[in-house]
RNA sequence: AGAGAGGUGGCCGAGUGGUUUAAGGCGCACGCCUGGAAAGCGUGUUGGCGGCAACGCCUCGAGGGUUCGAAUCCCUUCCUCUCUGCCA
C-alpha cells in the first residue's frame, strides 16, 4: 500500500498517477487519507498524554504500598479509574481511526511510473518493441488444442474427470516438454545469478496481504478453509514474502531468487472466447525471478529482468514483442509493468507469457521490508518480480509455430533437456 | 493426532504483580588509554508511532482479558523442542 508520507509530500504526483489508471474520485480519496491521518496523530498525542498521566500515577501506588501508605495509594487509584475510562475510549477512537485508515489505503493502487501512459485497457498498451518474424504456415496448421490430441500429449479431458475443466494432464512427450522447459527456466535464470529456492505452495494470510493479492483478490485464489491457507496464484506470493518483516542490510543486494512452482489460479467469472485450450488453465507452471532492490537502482534492475526475459524468448526462436502496459491495465500493486507476447501462429493471436514489474516500495510497506543504508536508518527496499516464464502459452506456441507435416519440431536450446528433437 | 516443556533485545540468558523504567554476559559501534594492537576503562546498541524539541506512548511469539499497575496471572491462537502414535 502507499505510504501516507508519500501522499502528504506528493500530493500532485499521487493524483495524476491514479488519475492515469483511471481511479474514481482520486482527489477526495486522497484527501480523505490526509484526513484521517491527521486525526490519527490527534488522538494518538491526546492518547499518549493521559496513559504517561496513568502510568506516572500507577508508579506512585507502587511506591506507595512499599511504604505502607495503604491510604494515600487507595486516595491515588480513585483518580485512576476516572482517568482508566478515558483511556479506554481514545484507544477505541485510536483503533477504529487505524482500521479505516488502513482499509482506505488498501483500496488504492500503487502510482504508476512517469514513463506509463494514461489508458483504459489493454488496446492502450504502448508496443515497445517486437521481434523475430512470424512464422508463415500451410493451410493445413492446426492451433494447439488440436495438435495436442492428434499427437495425445496433453488430456483435457482426463484432467476434467479427475479435477475439473482447466486442470491438463500432461502425458508422454507432453510432460517431457514440461519438465525440459522446467530445467531450462532454472538454468537460465541460475547462470544469471539467482538463487533457486523451493518454496511452499500453501501460504498463510498474512503473506496474501504481504504481496497485496489479499485483499484485492480474494476471489482469485484456491483457499484451504479448515486451515485457512491459500493456494498460490504465483511463486510471487512465497518468494517475495521470505522477506517480510526483515531489515536487511544494503550489502544483501541485489537480492535475486527464481523458484519454479505450479500456480493455481480460480479466474472466476473470466471464461469464454480466446481461452481455448492452454491459453488459460487453473493450474499451470510457472519459473518466477523476484528481486529485492535499493531504490536507488530498481529501474535498472527492471530493465535488466526485462531484457533477461526477452533472451530466453529468443533462445527459444519464438518471435515476440514488449508492451509497456498503460494506466488502466498496469497490476493494482505495480508502477511500471513490461508484458512480453509471444506469437501463436495458428490462433494468430499474441499470448502474454510473461509480466515484469517494479513494485516500488508498494509491497515493502505492507511487508515491512526494510534495509539499514550507509547512515544507518532503516528504509523501505523496492521489490520486483517477473515471470521467466509461464509455461503453457509458451507450450502453445511452440507446438503452433512449429508444426510440420512430419511433427512438431522443437527449439534447439530444448533438445538437450527433451532427449528428442520432434513430436511426431 | 495425544502427553509434556518452552517462545524475553543482533545472540546467549535472568526474571512468579510495583526502582525491570528488562539484570548479567557475548557481539557490534564510538571514545579514552597505546608507537600500533590486545587487555582495561567509559559511552551507546529492538523496532514502530507522536512531538520543532525536551520528551512521551506502544513493543517480552500474536490477539484478547483481570488489575491502579502484567514479561510475570487467566483465555484464545501460532510456532519450537521431547516422548508416543501415524506416515512418504
Amino acid at each position: 500500500m502507499l505510504l501516507v508520507s508519500q501522499i502528504r509530500e506528493d500530493f500532485q504526483r499521487c493524483l495524476k498517477g491514479l488519475e492515469k489508471r483511471n481511479f474514481p474520485n482520486a482527489e477526495t480519496t486522497l484527501n480523505k487519507v490526509l484526513d484521517l491521518d491527521r486525526a490519527r496523530k490527534d488522538t494518538q498525542t491526546q492518547r499518549d498524554k493521559i496513559q504517561a498521566e496513568s502510568n506516572s500515577l500507577s508508579r506512585q501506588i507502587g511506591g506507595l504500598m512499599k511504604e505502607g501508605k495503604r491510604e494515600e495509594a487507595n486516595a491515588i487509584k480513585e483518580k485512576t479509574s476516572e482517568i482508566k475510562g478515558q483511556i479506554k475510549d481514545l484507544e477505541e477512537d485510536y483503533n477504529q481511526i487505524e482500521i479505516s485508515l488502513r482499509e482506505l489505503l488498501y483500496t488504492i493502487p500503487n502510482i504508476p511510473h512517469s514513463s506509463v501512459k494514461a489508458g483504459k485497457s489493454a488496446e492502450d498498451n504502448e508496443i515497445i518493441l517486437e521481434k523475430g518474424g512470424k512464422p508463415v504456415l500451410g493451410a493445413s496448421k492446426l492451433p494447439h488444442w488440436e495438435l495436442i490430441k492428434k499427437y495425445d500429449i496433453i488430456d483435457f479431458d482426463l484432467g476434467a474427470k479427475i479435477t475439473g475443466a482447466g486442470f491438463p494432464v500432461y502425458k508422454g512427450k507432453g510432460a517431457r516438454l514440461q519438465r525440459a522447459l522446467i530445467n531450462f527456466f532454472l538454468d537460465e535464470a541460475l547462470a544469471e545469478g539467482y538463487m533457486e529456492v523451493q518454496p511452499p505452495i500453501l501460504v498463510n494470510e498474512d503473506s496474501g496481504y504481504g504481496t497485496g493479492q489479499l485483499p484485492d483478490k480474494e476471489g482469485q485464489m484456491y483457499h484451504a478453509n479448515e486451515d485457512n491457507l491459500y493456494l498460490i496464484p504465483t511463486a510471487e506470493v512465497p518468494i517475495t514474502n521470505l522477506y517480510r518483516d526483515m531489515i536487511l542490510s544494503e550489502e544483501d543486494f541485489p537480492i535475486k531468487n527464481v523458484g519454479y512452482t505450479p500456480c493455481f489460479r480460480r479466474e472466476a467469472g473470466s471464461w469464454g472466447a480466446h481461452v481455448r485450450g492452454l491459453n488459460r488453465l487453473h493450474q499451470f507452471d510457472k519459473v518466477e525471478i523476484v528481486q529485492i532492490t535499493h531504490p536507488d537502482r530498481s529501474y535498472e534492475v527492471l530493465e535488466d529482468m526485462s531484457s533477461y526475459v526477452q533472451g530466453i524468448l529468443e533462445k527459444l526462436e519464438l518471435p515476440y514483442r514488449v508492451l509497456r502496459l498503460c494506466g488502466g491495465d498496469t497490476g493494482f500493486t505495480s508502477a511500471l509493468t513490461y508484458d512480453m507476447e509471444v506469437y501463436s501462429a495458428a490462433q494468430e493471436r499474441w499470448l502474454e507469457v510473461s509480466s515484469v514489474s517494479n513494485f516500488e516500495t508498494y509491497q515493502a510497506n505492507r511487508l515491512k521490508l526494510r534495509f539499514r543504508g550507509e547512515d544507518k536508518k532503516s528504509q523501505l527496499a523496492h521489490s520486483l518480480n517477473g515471470s521467466a516464464l509461464a509455461l503453457p502459452r509458451i507450450v502453445a506456441s511452440i507446438l503452433e509455430n512449429n508444426q510440420t507435416e512430419d511433427g512438431i519440431k522443437m527449439p534447439k536450446v530444448l533438445i538437450p533437456y527433451l532427449g528428442f528433437d520432434i513430436i511426431n
